[in-house]
DNA sequence: GCTACACTTTACGTATACGTCAATCAAACC
DNA sequence: GGTTTGATTGACGTATACGTAAAGTGTAGC
C-alpha cells in the first residue's frame, strides 16, 4: 500500500489546509448540493482549480473551502451571495497603499454598522421568545395545583 | 374643532395604538413600496379592513403595523415571509388549551434555537470584521510616528 | 361637473438562488 | 473491456419577493 495521495481521494490525516477537496466531499460537508456549489462558483465566489487531462475536474483548495464556508454563514444572516462576495473578497484584496486602507476600514465600518443593527433585531426577537416562553411556562405549571385550573389571560 | 377623526386622514396626536393607518402612510413611516405591504397581505401577513362605500380602500389598525414591523425585523434576519409568518401567527393564537401550550413551546424552543445559531454567526462575523478594523488601523496609524497619542479602541 | 390624486385590481416581468433532468465523459473496478 | 461511479456542461424549471405598467374607481376641491 504506497499511500500515493492521489490529490483529493486519499484518506490520509493531511492538515485541511495542506488539502484538496472534491465537490462533492464539499458539498456532503456542508450539506450542499453540488449544483449549489457550482452555482457559487459562477457567482465569483470559489475559484477551484481543474484536474484530469482535459482540466475537467474541480479540485477546491483550503482558500475555496474557507470562502465556503463564510458564504453559508452570510447566507444564514440574510446577506446575498453578491454581499458575501463583496466581504469575502475584501478580506483577500491587498491594502498596501494608503489609500486601500482607508476604502478599506470604510467599507468594514459600513457592514459592522449593518451586522450591529441585526445584533440588535436578533436580541429583540430573542428577548421576545424567551418572554413567550416563560408566559407560557407559568400557564403550563400550575395545572399540578390543587385550585381550579382557569388561566386564561389574554 | 369636534376633532371627528376620520379614520387615518386627521393628523391628531392620537396613540398610534388606537389609530389607523392608510397603506401608503406605512409605506412611508418603513420605507416600503405599497406593492410590498399588498404583498404582504397576499402572504398572509396583514389583514387590514376595508373601507368606503365600495370596502375597496384599505385601513390598517394598530395591529398590522405591530405585524408589519415584526415582518421587517424578521426580514432583516434572514427569515423568509412564510416563517415569520408561523412566528407571528403563533404569538397570536390562543393557548387554552394543554396541548397547544405544549406545542406552542416546542415551535418557540426550535426558533430560539435558530436564531441563537445566528446569534453565534454574527458575532463570529462581527469578530472578525472588528479584527480585521485593528489591524488595518494598526497599519494606518504609524504613519504618525513619535507622538504617542494613542487611543484606538473600540 | 371636471380635475387631481390616492387607492384599487390585474397581470406580466425580474432578480436571486438554486433544482432537476439530459447527455456526455473519464477513471476505476472486476 | 464492459460496467459502475462520479464528474462535467448545458438548459429549462421553480420558489421567493417583489417591480412595474395598465386601467379603472372614489373622494376632495374648485
Amino acid at each position: 500500500m504506497p499511500a500515493v495521495a492521489v490529490a483529493h481521494v486519499s484518506p490520509s490525516p493531511l492538515p485541511a489546509v495542506l488539502r484538496t477537496f472534491s465537490i462533492s466531499e464539499l458539498a456532503q460537508e456542508f450539506d450542499l448540493t453540488t449544483r449549489a456549489i457550482r452555482f457559487y462558483e459562477d457567482s465569483g465566489l470559489l475559484t477551484p482549480h481543474r484536474m484530469g487531462h482535459n482540466q475537467r475536474t474541480r479540485v477546491y483548495s483550503a482558500r475555496d473551502r474557507t470562502r465556503l464556508k463564510l458564504t453559508l454563514r452570510g447566507k444564514r444572516l440574510g446577506l446575498t451571495l453578491a454581499e458575501v462576495k463583496e466581504l469575502v473578497d475584501m478580506y483577500e484584496t491587498p491594502r498596501d497603499t494608503h489609500a486601500q486602507l482607508v476604502k478599506f476600514l470604510a467599507v468594514l465600518a459600513a457592514h459592522r454598522a449593518q451586522l450591529e443593527e441585526r445584533l440588535t433585531d436578533l436580541h429583540a426577537t430573542l428577548d421576545e421568545v424567551r418572554m413567550q416562553e416563560k408566559q407560557a411556562l407559568r400557564l403550563l405549571k400550575p395545572a399540578a395545583e390543587k385550585a381550579p385550573k382557569k388561566t386564561i389571560a389574554r
